[in-house]
RNA sequence: GGGCGGGUAGCUCAACCGGCUAGAGCGCUCGCCUUACACGCGAGAGGUUCGGGGUUCGAAUCCCCGCCUGCCCA
């Protein structure tokens, strides 16, 4: 295409989805195992972090994405064989809960209508559809993925990884079941999820119940009767404030606050605050609860609220329980979340007053029940049977009627309750399935990874993060109560077992068919007897002997795996895993993750722990899934509110994509990024009737949060509508015809557009020139024969180059936008195309030169701008070239594309630090003359004279045409001006300038030169006062003193100069 | 409660080991449609580096105290 033809403006959408079919077509993002097999490359891989199959990509992910493009286009350039596996995570609970609210929305049919194959052949439905919008986006942003590759974490290859790690942790004695608190709705009697239920306040009171206090008895508390009153008497013995005005020789009790009083009958503990003056003195007594009988220990644990009178802080009296606290906390475990955690806290101390930690004293339909774990029942047996509701009135009558209740207020508080029956959520106690990672061979094995360096984090403060969760780590829970994800490979029975049947399952685990894990709570690993469970884990590609299993009258367990365990095993499912693959064993382990914050406890300690476990030689000994964790920054709206669903203020790559093209979003995503910081981005909107771009208008939800308003007005006429992403997410409008969905954009991605569009014209320039040139250039170029700006340019190139391998080594991105913006703008641009203008149309050597640091700046742009580059390229290639030396670009690998070609390599030759200098004097003069030019409104085309001091002419003659060439230069001439004409300083002599105008402005002189004294005089002072101060010349380092000289007698010189000039233009002053 | 960040120009962010008159982009002011680019070119204005103490010849940077703010884990 001729140049001329070539637009003034780059349009991405010219070229973006030409160029996609360019590389798709070449195979370039195809890694092949067998090269890195063979020795021929070695390798590079990126897993992506699979999105979530539950909506559309906003720009945290775009963020994401770019930069693992960015490190695998590099690398891939670089000569490395590169893998970047895509794919998507089925995303469990979120995924089923959006799919149930949309059925709802759509047939107002519920879960429960269908059946499990049915609604989950529903949910497969919604995931296509997503999983394709996803890859569109991702592909859209020019995502060099191996796309042949993409994965999905229930696949059938990821299922069966899934399966095999089960089996092996289930094998190893890993996996056991346990109890823990769901949210439980006792109207469905079913676990509901957190985004399941609903807070609605509600009326209610605070009980105060009394306690009795007692010595705990010998060796059997349980024992009532060998518990002992404590007195008030003794109580005040023992300091406790307060006792003495009570009847002395009468049974002392400590009073509980709670709005749950029918769980009184599961209290295992009463806990205090340490800091409660009142501790010390109980320290080691117990309280006997009042009809059950139990003797429970008084713990201490900073947990429990301070009375509102005994706060220490303000933010202490603030506490809204405060005011209805006592200071005496009821622990009751097995029926509340914070109990449950203090439970688990002082688990020994609880155990040590002779019963369990968890006692359940109701039954799935929340009636008190004494079949649930619940023993020591004694007195309170009237209570069972009642529902929760009656329960609650019974124990606080009977409480009152023993004078034991002492006070009722009321109180009104937010309670949970489910979404489908409206009933109260209980927390309830409920069989889940754990992984053991506390096991050294897990937790511990992660940990070391760190410590022998096989593991790095960037920054690397992440690795603190990381360290201390596994320091603190607990088991896992890793079933779910849902339909959406991989079921759990255990199937059970609890029938007495024939001795054939015992056989036949001996002669499986024999094979290594099934194994049998810890069973249940009760711990028989073998249950031959009637009252236990037995469980089997099937290996995967066992099918006929799970089908033999049911028809023995065993059941799979219908829960499914948490979501993170599929996601664990990412770096191996992917690869083939458990197979023995080409992929594995080239790719495994891969060279760096990238994620953001949130996702090193959730994802990236957990693939660190199976990796290690399960891959290589295992048991907490294979390798690493990743060598190096790039922990990015999370990219906010314009109020700082994080980017979400619920928000609804996720913005759509493809929006910025349309607005501003697919190179400029991710350039100014990789510029953004930085080390430490956040990143904000304030968005307008794109009206769709009209084109215009706006800001809208904000709301406040209930919540606190600043949102787009769900309707907006057209800016231009205010009888058009549009919706937002907000108004669509909450559910509040839909879009319409008539109301079309607004499309976000930011004024942030100028930034990249206009460098993209630099870029562009820079191409277009060079081309126009090289393509027209005529005359030969010798074959290879040596830069010491160069004009000083090739020498200069060829020098910057090896700095930036130097500089962005620096950069992105240490995964500082926003260095290396930052470098390649400088090189291209403001080197290449301003000063090296400007210098050549006038030579280079007759010189070839140049002409090569050019062309080069072109293609050199080409490539190093790739990988954060691969559409224009590419673009540009196509031409950019036929270009006639010569080889410079100590400048290495590899040709193109396949058909001729840039996104194959070489990662630019500058020998150290090229750096030419005299180049430098000699090109940063021609910068400084021709700085000062346009100064002089700006203040004097000199038009731009006028030529004027540049009068120089005959001292300094021999100096400037050498680049007396570039420096012309550069401001407009007419004469040069070692004669004073006369008449009309200005004065500046350069290097701390005069130099004038005439032919400005037909007058000079006088008074725009005086100002400018004033203004320059006064800055000289403030740097004079500074320096000055430095080395007046006979400490900084003793101790700071010599080399720092005599620059700070060097510096003095410059300035001094020039504000001399510039004196001088003032006192001739304004001799009065 | 534990851990990790941030507070620098009107805005969004830089500033390596403590050392350049604290920089960039946007915005603003002035002049230019200078045949690559007005998504542009040239020139400018704009900062008590959150407050207070300390260490040092020298502090945006290190230490202590305080205030504000974000995130992760519990």
């Amino acid at each position: 295409m001729p140049t001329q033809e070539l637009p003034k403006q780059y349009r991405p959408g010219e070229h973006e989805s030409r160029i996609w079919e360019r590389w798709l077509a070449s195979g370039a993002f195809h890694a092949d195992p067998s090269r890195v097999l063979g020795g021929q490359a070695a390798p590079y891989a990126i897993l992506i972090p699979p999105p979530n199959v539950t909506d559309r990509l906003h720009l945290g992910h775009a963020l994401n994405n770019t930069l693992q493009d960015i490190l695998a286009r590099r690398a891939r350039m670089q000569g490395f064989e590169t893998l970047w596996m895509p794919g998507t995570d089925h995303a469990g609970i979120a995924t089923q809960a959006v799919v149930e609210k949309r059925v709802y929305a759509e047939e107002k049919k519920r879960r429960g209508d269908f059946t499990r194959d049915a609604f989950v052949a529903r949910i497969q439905a919604f995931k296509d559809e997503y999983e394709a919008v996803i890859t569109g986006q991702l592909q859209k942003m020019g995502c060099s993925c191996d796309w042949e590759r993409q994965r999905f974490t229930m696949d059938d290859q990821c299922a069966k990884a899934v399966r095999e790690a089960f089996f092996r942790l289930f094998r190893d004695g890993l996996i056991y079941r346990g109890k823990r608190l769901v949210n439980w709705d006792p109207a469905l009697q079913t676990a509901v999820a957190d985004d399941e239920c609903f807070d609605e306040e509600v009326d209610s009171f605070f009980y105060y119940l009394r306690y009795p206090l007692v010595h705990k008895g010998g060796e059997k508390p349980q024992s009532v009767d060998d518990a002992v009153p404590v007195t008030w008497n003794e109580l005040a013995r023992r300091g406790y404030p307060g006792a003495e005005h009570q009847p002395g020789e009468t049974q002392a009790w400590v009073t509980v606050a709670t709005t749950r009083p029918e769980t009184y009958l599961g209290d295992v503990a009463v806990a205090i605050n340490p800091h409660d003056p009142r501790a010390a003195a109980l320290r080691g007594l117990h309280v006997e609860l009042p009809l059950v009988g139990r003797v429970i220990p008084i713990l201490e644990d900073s947990y429990v609220v301070l009375p509102e009178a005994m706060a220490r802080t303000d933010e202490e009296k603030n506490d809204p329980k405060a005011k209805f606290a006592t200071g005496f906390l009821k622990v009751t475990p097995a029926h509340d979340q914070n109990d449950y955690e203090i439970g688990q806290r002082h688990k020994a101390e609880i155990e040590g007053a002779g019963h369990a930690v968890l006692i359940n004293v109701m039954a799935p339909d929340a009636s008190i029940s004494d079949n649930h774990g619940w023993t020591d029942v004694n007195d309170a047996k009237i209570f069972v049977g009642l529902t929760r509701e009656d329960a609650r009135a019974k124990v606080v009558a009977e409480f009152k009627s023993r004078g034991w209740l002492e006070a009722q207020r009321p109180y009104r508080h937010s309670i949970k309750h489910s979404d489908r029956t409206k009933a109260v959520v209980e927390p309830y106690l409920s069989d889940q399935w754990y992984v053991r990672v506390t096991d050294p061979r897990l937790a511990q094995a992660a940990n070391r990874a760190l410590h022998d360096k096989d593991l790095a984090f960037h920054p690397d403060r992440y690795a603190k993060t990381f360290e201390q969760w596994h320091e603190n780590i607990r088991d896992w829970c890793i079933s779910r109560q849902l339909w959406w994800g991989h079921r759990i490979p255990v199937w059970s029975s609890s029938a007495f077992f024939s001795e054939s049947l015992e056989l036949q399952l001996d002669q499986w685990k024999s094979e290594s068919k099934i194994d049998f894990g810890i069973v249940d709570r009760l711990g028989g690993q073998f249950a031959t007897h009637m009252s236990a469970t037995t469980s089997v884990c099937v290996r995967p590609g066992n099918d006929d002997v799970e089908k033999r299993l049911v028809e023995m009258g065993f059941t799979q367990d219908p829960d499914v795996l948490d979501t993170w365990f599929s996601s664990a095993l990412w770096p191996l499912s992917t690869l083939g895993w458990p197979g023995d693959t080409p992929e594995l064993a080239a790719f495994n382990p891969t060279s760096t993750l990238c994620t953001a914050r949130e996702i090193i406890t959730l994802w990236v300690s957990r693939m660190v722990m199976f990796n290690r476990y399960l891959h290589g030689e295992g048991q907490g000994h294979g390798p690493v899934p990743f060598r190096d964790v790039f922990i990015h920054a999370v990219i906010q709206d314009g109020q700082g509110q994080k980017m979400s669903k619920s928000l609804g203020n996720g913005v759509d790559p493809l929006d910025i994509i349309a607005s501003h093209g697919a190179d400029a979003m991710r350039f100014t995503l990789c510029h953004m990024t930085t080390q430490t910081q956040d990143v904000r981005m304030p968005v307008d909107l794109v009206c769709p009737h009209t084109d215009d771009t706006f800001t809208p208008k904000y709301i406040t939800t209930k919540d606190g949060y600043v949102v787009q308003a769900p309707i907006q007005e057209s800016p231009r006429d205010k009888s058009k509508k549009m919706v937002t992403v907000y108004g669509v997410a909450s559910g509040e409008t839909k879009a319409t015809p008539d109301m079309p969905l607004a499309k976000n954009t930011s004024a942030k991605f100028d930034l990249g557009r206009n460098f993209a569009n630099k870029l562009w014209n820079a191409a277009r320039f060079a081309m126009g020139i090289l393509a027209n040139a005529a005359g030969d250039a010798p074959a290879v170029i040596d830069p010491r024969e160069l004009s000083l700006p090739d020498r200069w340019m060829l020098s910057r190139l090896h700095d930036a180059v130097t500089s962005a391998d620096q950069a992105l080594k240490s995964f500082e991105f926003s260095v290396y936008a930052q470098v390649v913006y400088d090189i291209l703008w403001r080197d290449f641009c301003d000063w090296y195309l400007e210098a050549i203008k006038p030579s280079v149309a007759a010189d070839p050597r140049q002409q090569r030169v050019l062309a080069a640091v072109l293609d050199a700046i080409l490539r190093l742009l790739h990988p954060i701008m691969p559409f224009v580059t590419e673009s540009i390229y196509e031409q950019v290639r036929s270009l006639p070239r010569a080889q410079i030396r100590g400048l290495t670009l590899r040709e193109p690998g396949r058909d001729g594309l840039l996104c194959t070609a070489g990662w630019p390599l500058c020998d150290a030759s090229l750096a030419n630090a005299d180049a430098a200098a000699e090109f940063e004097r021609v910068r400084g003069l021709v700085t000062a003359i346009r100064e002089v030019r700006a203040t004097q409104n000199v038009h731009a085309k006028r030529l004027v004279t540049l009068h120089v001091p005959a001292a300094r002419m021999d100096a400037l003659l050498a680049h007396e045409s570039l420096v012309a060439g550069l401001c407009q230069l007419g004469q040069v001439t070692t004669q004073r001006a006369d008449g009309v004409s200005a004065t500046f300083t350069f290097e701390a002599a005069e130099f004038g300038l005439s032919n400005l105008a037909d007058a000079v402005d006088a008074g725009a002189e005086v100002e400018r030169l004033t203004r320059q004294i006064e800055d000289l005089d403030k740097a004079i002072k500074t320096l000055g006062g430095r080395l007046s101060n006979e400490s900084y010349v003793a101790k700071a380092p010599p080399k720092l003193v005599q620059e700070t000289k060097d510096q003095l007698a410059k300035a001094m010189a020039e504000r001399e100069a510039a004196a001088a000039a003032l006192g001739r233009l304004a001799p009065s002053k």
